[in-house]
RNA sequence: GGCGUCGUCGCCAAGUGGUAAGGCUAGGGUCUGCAAAACCCUCAUCGUGGGUUCGAUUCCCACCGACGCCUCCA
């Protein structure tokens, strides 16, 4: 079955075909670097992070790009928010600049998300941007003014398709102050001329100064996926002005469909209202990540659909822990039973369960395959893991072979997909080693306490155990232990 | 005011024109020396009111409510 997205755009639920089959490009609108990146990025971020893995993991070969803002991104009060920081920090705005970049992708590594193939800086592509607007210039869609530059929105009839906004004919200038030249209300700056305190200039055709905000988004995309590409995503916050600007200023200067398709993610919200560094109701990723695994956010951002926002609260993300414990604990049970196989057990014993594993792997590709449906796809997994405890807790003998493909089934689809389940932990290096062999000794000392009906001894040791963190369980095979 | 999204079990959240996945929580049971883990069972008629239909939670209309964008935000 083909891959099927909804294409904002459209606004309904399409087949997705690349313009060359196996190869997507794609574009990312990414993050302003002016400070610490929060909960609310990391949805977005995420979101797309699952849809470059599957469109991989599927076998295309995918072109990520993601620009990084670093200058050009105005205040309301018209000054610029790396400037602003800068002089709030006494740094210098590329010293801003390069501390957060920094931190954003300690954050989005941390959080095992996919590095974009071509980070773009704004900064590093004025020359792009000047010529674009000269191109647009040249082709009647944009003006000079005292200014600055300005898009003329009038000469581009298409102007609102994607927010499905239509540009309105009366009360021009109630708001929107923005930009004195500007003929019209909706038009927006290309090219702004900066005053003498205004660090971040450039020399320009029209003066010194620096771009506007959506010009760096077409110029970059253009640069690195051509005239027209596959697919354009980001925030649903920004589809308008941001994303509408970035269509009509692409589509004017080229002549060309800008991208194919649109995703657009849903908000993160607190209480129901948007979480935004404007409203101060974030939670920092460095916070969140010293609270949770970053697995676990991952699996709390993919419980609900891309699309749609999530209401975020300690309790959401607890839950999520927990559902994501019961999944791993099945996958750790496994990777026990790998590690220490019983003798005389066939490798191939209960190979019925490959089937199964297979039947599932389907299901989970279907619900991919119908808009990234990764909560349908979580879903899937629990069902699996729901199987695979039937059958590990059972006295059916399971051999090597079908302990193996029961891990490569989670690591293929919870871990290379989703990125919810992690290679196995601390099986390696001398110090799990040590730790797995002191802790087998205390368990043999607490089966031989337990023989011998000794149990407020057997207690003890499991209850001190457990203090340090370490679960011991009675099954039906042995006793087996995890590291919480 | 304009544009748009959403309203499904106590909480989170998929989904379908023919009587509703999954997770968390809760109650009951099995297993266990006791636990833990696991498994089994129980728990919703889908905001309200109309309409279309043999039949709607799913389509249409209205209303109510929440949220987003319209001004900086992923």
């Amino acid at each position: 079955m083909a891959l099927r997205v909804f294409n904002v755009l459209k606004r309904e639920k399409v087949d997705f075909v690349p313009i060359t089959p196996g190869k997507i490009n794609m574009y990312v609108c990414g993050p302003t670097v002016y400070d610490n990146s929060h909960l609310g990025h990391a949805k977005t971020y995420l979101s797309f992070d699952m849809v470059v893995r599957y469109l991989r993991y599927r076998g295309n070969d995918v072109l990520y790009v993601q620009n990084l803002t670093d200058v050009g991104h105005l205040l309301d009060t018209g000054e610029d928010r790396i400037l602003k920081k800068a002089r709030q920090a006494s740094a210098l705005p590329m010293q801003v600049v390069e501390t957060y970049a920094r931190s954003y992708f300690e954050d989005m590594d941390a959080l095992g998300v996919t590095r974009p193939d071509i980070s773009p800086r704004a900064s590093g592509h004025i020359p792009e941007q000047i010529a674009m607007v000269e191109t647009l210039i040249h082709k009647g869609h944009a003006y000079v003014a005292d200014d600055g530059v300005y898009f003329d929105v009038g000469s581009y009839p298409e102007y609102g398709k994607l927010s499905n906004r239509r540009v309105e004919e009366g009360e021009a200038g109630s708001r929107a102050l923005k930009g004195k030249g500007k003929r019209s209300a909706e038009d927006f700056a290309l090219w702004i001329l900066a005053t003498e305190e205004h660090i971040l200039q450039w020399d320009s055709p029209w003066g010194r100064g620096y771009p506007g905000w959506h010009i760096e988004c077409s110029a970059m995309a253009g640069k690195y996926l051509g005239a027209t590409f596959d697919l354009h995503g980001g925030g649903i916050d920004n589809i308008f002005p941001h994303n509408e600007c970035e269509i009509a200023q692409s589509e004017a200067a080229n002549d060309a469909p800008f991208a194919n398709y649109w995703l657009l993610v849903g908000s993160l919200t607190v209480d129901g209202q948007k979480m935004s560094k404007s409203l101060g109701n974030f939670v920092t990723l460095k916070d969140a990540l010293k609270r949770h695994r970053p697995e676990v956010i991952r699996y709390f951002i993919y419980q609900s659909h891309y699309s749609n926002p999530i209401d975020y609260s300690d309790g959401a993300l607890e839950a999520a822990g927990s559902g994501w414990e019961r999944m791993m604990t099945a996958v750790r049970f496994a990777r026990d039973k790998l590690r220490h196989p019983v003798a005389g057990v066939s490798p191939d014993a209960a190979s019925i369960f490959l089937p199964v594993l297979e039947d599932y792997k389907a299901k989970f590709i279907e619900a991919m395959d119908d808009d990234f449906n990764a909560p349908n796809a979580i879903a899937i997994l629990q069902s699996l893991t729901t199987e695979v405890n039937k059958l590990l807790n059972s006295a059916q003998p399971v051999g090597v072979e079908v302990l193996k493909a029961i891990n490569d089934h989670y690591l293929e689809l919870g871990g290379k997909v989703l990125g919810i389940v992690p290679e196995a932990e601390s099986t390696s290096g001398a110090d799990a080693a040590r730790l797995e062999g002191v802790v087998r000794m205390l368990i043999e000392m607490r089966a031989q306490a337990r023989k011998e009906k000794q149990f407020a001894r057997a207690d003890q040791i499991r209850d001190q155990l457990k203090d340090l963190g370490i679960v011991l369980e009675d099954r039906a095979d042995g006793t087996f232990f995890r590291v919480e």
